[in-house]
DNA sequence: CATGAATGAGTCTTCATTCAT
DNA sequence: GATGAATGAAGACTCATTCAT
């Protein structure tokens, strides 16, 4: 208690710029991540770009992929937010109107930084510390989950976990898909896709019908005659 | 005359010894980047563990690019027949078993390679001549469309373009997600995730009721007021 | 203001530690130039032979043909200084006597140092920056041009322009012939060598008699008939 | 002799082949010299431009530079071939109108090839083989002093050597440097540029007046006190 | 003899990282 | 703590030359 008089201020100040260095070094790593791409972005471009000396780049990260892992970090966190908000959101709406809002956060959450995103998608190698980053990822999983979950009563398929994940990866790739590589498709007409992306996820939860298509036995490679 | 019979097989030695070749590198390429990842992907190491010295290499393939962008295009031909058969096979089936069956392609073409085509999806820059050779992936859609088309009648969406694209997106990243990062959800298990994909995907197709959800005007920043 | 006294000296001193870097590099250049050649002078080598890495010959010079020009540069820097302080001290002196100093200063410069200076005129391909060098050498010619302009009363030959070019020319090769190529021949010699090329040149510029060779027009191959 | 009968008939055809493909591969040599330089002149290129196999190339040449060498002495040879032509048309001319011819001489000898004779001076390192080549410039010495032998008479210089020497090579350097860097100084002019070095050289050998500029003592450097 | 596939040493250049100031 | 010069391993690629066919 005595230390934190004197230490607690000196620090958060000492904290503060070290944190306003972070954020300089990750806007150069999205800047030259952006322009160059991965493999011409090297440590000495960033901290050029970034207006700061090697050497202090250093000081805060032991090495590029830990500074190319915090970028990662700060840019999920960034889509992650977004979810979380809508989530909070819809949480007392009905599950088509729910699912509609979900989808758009998507949306928005693959537009904060898009070609930031397809850098991180393409191009960045998934190895060491950034195998640890996709647990963010989990989260949106998790979140998902506990929505569906409240909502069970109107959902019909019977593993709740596989279903999420069914979701999550189907309304992540479609909205990858159209956000990064189709953006034409988007243009002015995103309620569209929206909707399309809600019926395909609505359609599954929630099958009005009861015909559920089960899958037959597999036929081909019937080769060696087993079944 | 006599000197003619000679002549052709010679050539077509060359021929043969060249595309021997021609395979042992992409072999070659396909081991070091499972193994090491593209980064760590050098000619060298390449000619080296195909046992051969980097001129050879560069004989066949004019830089590392054209190199990658072969074995890629080699990976997506093996990818594309098998979905090219079981299109074929699946011509005179309903909707449904027919979605089945080529989700179950689907997933066979993901584990051709499954480890090489993570490295493709994940590290690979998409440059140069490699954007060419998503053209292929063109050609899935093509494929698929053109099936769509044919089952018209059984099929409630207006779009087929639109329809086509979402689903191809979704099975492929569907597929994707399940072979390439939880494998251990399809151990043994395999027909379970073909039946709810297939359900989504057929689910989308044919809304058996009426009640097509409307994604309802964003609620959440009402911009610039624009659809 | 107390502190301010350090920082001037501390950027100096770099700009000191600086170019006695470049110098370093130079010097190395031209060592391995002289010894090796310009195709066995590969950066690895000069960087070597200076002492330092290849790194940081690449921190100075962005690629060869920038050292080399650089080096080129130096060494016609160095041969025009002595050409330049000949012409000052000349100045007032009559033509003939001017001209023999001028030719002295040529020799001189030729022998600032005569093995690289060969390497430059036989090896040196002159492309991209080499190219703008040469403007260098249109120094010299606009130097001695003035000097000439100033003389006009004691020269005979009417285009000022071209004679100056037939001047420095002829006094260039010859000096560089017997520098580079016949040292032997000025062993202890120089005067009678410069007194020839100054009669050369001052019979030249300053025909005492008036009977001027006219060139009869071609005897062989009376082509088109044209002059 | 008994061997003569079919030895020689069948070795001529095969040396004529020889010469044949000798002559091809020279010609690819030129063509790609002047059109990459010689950096980039490999030995794979220039078969491939004389459409044969390396192999080929390697059963005539022992190696890269003696295929050069062997270019470069087919193009001095060719332009020797153009002075000594001048000197017997000359023989029985006056000293000025003959010495007009042999520049005239010189200037078509340049002109042979002057691309290829731009890169020799300037690209191609003068080692090995090649320094024997310079020989076949001792030729023109040679022939150039017997010509001012036999003219003895007209000329005032004392040391016809180095009278020959300065002679050949001003005119060499002179026509160079017009031919080559300075051609649109020749356009419909060449007869000037002839006539001026004509009169330089003219005037040197047979200086009309009696005032043999002598050269003084060193002026300069009188800096340690020295005369 | 001709061929041209194969070789591998050697070239230029980049970049993550360190450390003296 | 900041700086940025220095490092040198490593990468993509070329080319003179050889040799089995």
């Amino acid at each position: 208690m005595a230390r934190a008089i004197p230490t607690t201020p000196r620090k958060s100040a000492t904290q503060k710029r070290s944190q306003a260095m972070v954020e300089t070094l990750l806007d150069a790593t999205a800047r030259v991540l952006t322009r160059e791409g991965y493999d011409r972005a090297s440590t000495n471009r960033i901290a050029a770009t970034a207006g700061v000396s090697v050497g202090s780049l250093y000081q805060y990260f032991p090495n590029k992929e830990a500074l190319v892992a915090a970028l990662v970090a700060r840019h999920n966190r960034q889509m992650l937010e977004l979810l979380r908000d809508a989530l909070k959101e819809v949480a007392s709406f009905d599950l088509a109107t729910a699912i509609g809002e979900l989808v758009r956060a998507a949306v928005d959450a693959h537009l904060v930084d898009s070609a930031l995103h397809r850098i991180f998608a393409e191009q960045v190698p998934r190895l060491g510390q950034l195998a640890k980053i996709d647990a963010l990822q989990q989260e949106t999983f998790l979140m998902v989950r506990a929505y569906l979950e409240e909502r069970r009563a109107e959902i019909s398929v019977p593993d709740l976990d596989s279903a999420t994940a069914i979701c999550v990866t189907a309304v992540e790739a479609l909205t990858h898909e159209f956000v990064i590589n189709r953006p034409e498709a988007l243009d002015g007409d995103r309620d569209r896709f929206i909707g399309e992306v809600t019926r395909l996820i609505v359609g599954y939860l929630r099958p009005a019908d009861g015909a559920t298509p089960r899958v037959a036995a597999p036929r081909r490679r019937a080769r060696t005659g087993g079944l």
